[in-house]
RNA sequence: CGGGGUGUAGCGCAGUUGGUUAGCGUACCUGCUUUGGGAGCAGGUGGUCGUCAGUUCGAGUCUGACCACCCCGACCA
């Protein structure tokens, strides 16, 4: 009896010793659940949270409008400034145009019209007054605008107004300007970053003397934006056309470069827009060619908007908070001091801030959090919220040895090093870890593209497993609308890389050339 | 714009069939002890209860309208 008993007691002992460090962390666990929503629960919510509580963004006053925070704009910031290096090596040059647009510009080109006029915010009047009871201020009947004036919802027809005047010949070809600007689509329903009624973006405007060298222009640029999506983003994309259904009001052709989300559904991430000459015979922009003749101009338009946010934190966010590629990080590296006392922190000060500048000739941006206000341990926690590549932690031990602590972000895992070789090592990890989330993300892509020949199978796929769902298409608007209709999934894009392919349409068995990228997207 | 839900301290929440001076956690401030994975104790600041109107001796609580946000649809980058 009493050996049956110190058995069981044993047996508890050495279960809760056992498991103390496993308790620990289920404590420490369900502390940062709370923290944030699990991405495997609520995939929207866990989205919601971590852009709230990283300090991105917030909602605003104004429905549908969000405030970009200081450490969500450093992300757009350092997006910009990689664009515009390659908008300028590609040889654009920036200007910018009026928020206002005439309403009578609009509905010069039909097809733009219908797109966005269910969309459009409308200024009517130029002033305010007080109003007669003296209660507050009201529009001023008085001052109604005798042309209502259109806040962009992109500047086509802005532009082609003005480019009418700067084109006489072949000579002032081609046009090549960027705007990096805000526009307005007034949206029903709103996400941070994803879907808002205001957003920041770049909007490219080019004007070409033929056809050809506007389509070369409209490629060119959706390889920019792989380029810049696959270098900098570090998140693969598949590039096609979009359909007559999906494609941008006005354009002759749109490209478009399509990501896949963690929750398998797709985002489009750039696009394109081969725009013939839509614009120039609606706004009647003509040049003399080399031979005398009078012709319309070709234009294109390219697109890249504040959304891509949005994509960098659902592609490769966990649990724990943001991830961020150390390429677009506001901050790439961050330096932790564990101290006791005011001496020991002065010490260990003195070794940080000399890897500090270090660290800075070397090109990288670091921060050394000297604060005393919070532990280690929140800081730890705190910066991997925010989603740092790289942490250096100095403490007493590594005064004593010559070492430091270095962790990095994606991998959760960390490596005791000397002082000497800080710097390289923090280099190359930002490049492995840049490379690493490129390689993650290709991954997921790659084990969640299917290639279905049956509607079962597709639909199967679509409802309970999500990803890109490559199939067959008869190329009629139609069976598109119908797919759409039953499944929400939508053709992402029609692949420039996928190759040809006799088939069966997936939905209606008619016959096939080629597979086209189904998903549902945001 | 349709359906559902929620608005109480910076954030997360409780507040009974209407009844004193509206509470808890967290954050913040002060002090002491701490600091190698979200520190502890003690004290303290902070609220026109989303807005407006109504019912009532009395409204966080009941009624109405409006506003905002979240989720699900239609629309879009």
């Amino acid at each position: 009896m009493t050996n049956h008993r110190n058995f069981k007691f044993q047996l508890v002992f050495f279960y809760f010793y056992a498991n103390f460090e496993n308790f620990k962390n289920q404590i420490l666990y369900q502390k940062m659940a709370k923290f944030l929503t699990d991405r495997e629960e609520n995939y929207a919510q866990w989205y919601n949270d971590l852009v709230i509580k990283a300090d991105l963004a917030e909602n605003s006053a104004v429905r549908g409008c969000m405030v970009i925070k200081p450490y969500g704009y450093a992300i757009w910031e350092n997006i910009q400034a990689e664009l515009d290096k390659m908008f300028k090596a590609t040889g654009h040059v920036n200007a910018y145009f009026p928020l206002f647009i005439p309403k009578s510009f609009f509905s010069r080109e039909a097809a733009h019209v219908e797109g966005f006029a269910k969309e459009c915010a409308v200024v009517t009047h130029y002033r305010l007054k007080n109003s007669e009871n003296g209660t507050g201020i009201v529009v001023d009947p008085d001052a109604k605008l005798d042309e209502e004036l259109i806040i962009r919802p992109t500047s086509e027809t802005i532009i082609w107004n003005s480019y009418r005047n700067w084109i006489q010949s072949y000579r002032d070809l081609p046009i090549l300007i960027n705007q990096w600007a805000n526009v307005v689509r007034w949206e029903m329903r709103t996400r941070l970053f994803l879907r808002t009624a205001e957003f920041l973006w770049q909007e490219g405007h080019t004007a070409h003397a033929t056809r050809e060298e506007a389509v070369e222009e409209t490629m060119k640029m959706i390889n920019v934006y792989t380029e810049f999506a696959e270098k900098y983003m570090a998140l693969p994309v598949i590039r096609g056309y979009k359909t007559d259904n999906e494609k941008f009001a006005g354009a002759i052709d749109t490209y478009s470069i399509e990501a896949l989300m963690q929750d398998g559904k797709a985002l489009q991430a750039g696009t394109s827009h081969f725009l013939g000459q839509n614009f120039a015979k609606a706004f009647d922009v003509q040049f003399t060619d080399r031979n005398g003749k009078l012709d319309y101009v070709w234009a294109t338009s390219w697109g890249l908007s504040t959304r891509m946010i949005g994509a960098l934190i659902m592609a490769h966010s966990d649990n724990k908070g943001l991830v961020l590629p150390p390429k677009l990080a506001p901050l790439q590296t961050v330096i932790i001091p564990i101290f006791k006392n005011a001496e020991q922190l002065g010490k260990i000060t003195e070794l940080a801030l000399r890897l500090k500048s270090e660290l800075e000739k070397a090109g990288i941006k670091v921060k050394y959090d000297d604060r005393d206000n919070n532990t280690p341990g929140w800081k730890f926690s705190n910066y991997e919220f925010k989603g740092v590549p790289v942490r250096i932690a100095i403490g007493p031990r590594d005064l004593e040895n010559s070492t430091a602590e270095i962790a990095r972000r994606d991998t959760l895992t960390k490596e005791t090093i000397s002082v000497a070789s800080v710097t390289g090592r923090v280099i190359k990890l930002l490049e492995e870890i840049q490379g690493n989330i490129y390689n993650k993300a290709l991954q997921f892509m790659k084990e969640n593209t299917y290639y279905p020949d049956k509607w079962s199978d597709f639909v199967d796929i679509i409802e309970n497993r999500g990803g890109f769902v490559m199939a067959h298409w008869d190329g009629t608007s139609e069976t598109e609308l119908k797919i759409k209709e039953e499944t929400k999934a939508t053709i992402r894009c029609i692949p420039f890389d996928s190759g040809e392919e006799e088939g069966k349409c997936i939905f209606s068995g008619k016959p096939s050339k080629r597979r086209v990228l189904f998903a549902r997207a945001y």
